[in-house]
DNA sequence: GCACTATTACTCGGATAGTACGTGTCCGAGTGGGCCCGG
DNA sequence: CCGGGCCCACTCGGACACGTACTATCCGAGTAATAGTGC
């Protein structure tokens, strides 16, 4: 079980987008040099963002990448969903079904309790991501280096 | 992010396995017909299980699996942790060291707000986990299918 | 000086290879039971 | 009848292919700024 490294990447990059002025888009080169990403991999991701709503994306001259839409609405939850898809990481195959007494109609993703008890664990996992926000990164980063914001801010420029 | 089906199938034989009786071992091959699973692969992530004390095999004529302690003593965590292995789906690639102002001494792993914000919600997905045992789901089986024991105790002997 | 237009450079977006992990299978080592033989 | 030893079938365990999903990359479509031109 492996979470997608782009997942992290796209993290740093939403809280850097959140530091640059909300008009102004970023290229996705410019947001893969701060951390020596692959360009075009990190524009990958950027783009399931934007099918997320999470990113606007802009093309031309002067375009790029911003945030879609304000930072305290933005969760954690938001951009590992857009990432790594809808789906549960545990997923029931139901071999209920093949065993002894298993009937075709009954849908065991709901009904057995296997399947229960990892759900109830997963809804945990996402409850707690779904608790936390870009915003919130954003202010623990910045009480810990009043500097980043400016520095990030220039950087992007 | 997906986590391996062999996750299910194990929670599944650990119950099975739990409604016989303590000092008699069931063969993988029994043990997988029960679901129609493959054999072989199934004997795989039991050996998995076996590594990590959960059950305890035993070769040769009247051999196989058996449950290595009380079902109240096993949590979903522990199998998850058997067959997923120990590392946590975030894997924090510590792309501030890469960054601007990126100390290579720093273990970024613990320092980096984003990191410790996955973990966290990693930490209530564990704990939902460890907070249920083999023993809980069996009991919830029986309230659904008081039949179940017996029955699959005759399956499998 | 200003408006319009054609050019041009810039950016995203999806289509295309490479790689690692999960899936599935097989055969050999080891073990315990059962049969045979002798006492 | 009983005990011991040999044989054999049974089971796990690790080593070996296959498929899928993540990783990485490239080139083309579209766009907006810009420079040039005519009025």
């Amino acid at each position: 079980m492996k979470m997608s490294e782009g997942v992290e990447w796209a993290l740093h990059t939403c809280v850097n987008l959140s530091w640059t002025d909300p008009g102004d888009a970023v290229p996705a080169a410019r947001l893969a040099e701060v951390f020596s990403l692959p360009t075009a991999y990190l524009s990958k991701h950027l783009q399931a963002l934007a099918r997320a709503g999470i990113l606007i994306s802009t093309t031309g001259p002067r375009g790029g990448f911003r945030l879609g839409r304000d930072p305290a609405s933005i969760t954690l939850l938001d951009v590992v969903t857009a990432i790594e898809g809808p789906e549960d990481a545990f997923r029931c195959r139901q071999i209920l079904k093949d065993g002894p007494g298993g009937r075709p109609d009954v849908d065991y993703r709901r009904t057995c309790t296997i399947s229960q008890a990892m759900r109830k664990a997963e809804l945990a996992w996402r409850t707690a991501l779904a608790e936390q926000t870009i915003a919130d990164v954003r202010r623990t980063v910045e009480q810990r280096d009043p500097t980043a914001p400016e520095a990030t801010r220039e950087r992007l420029r």
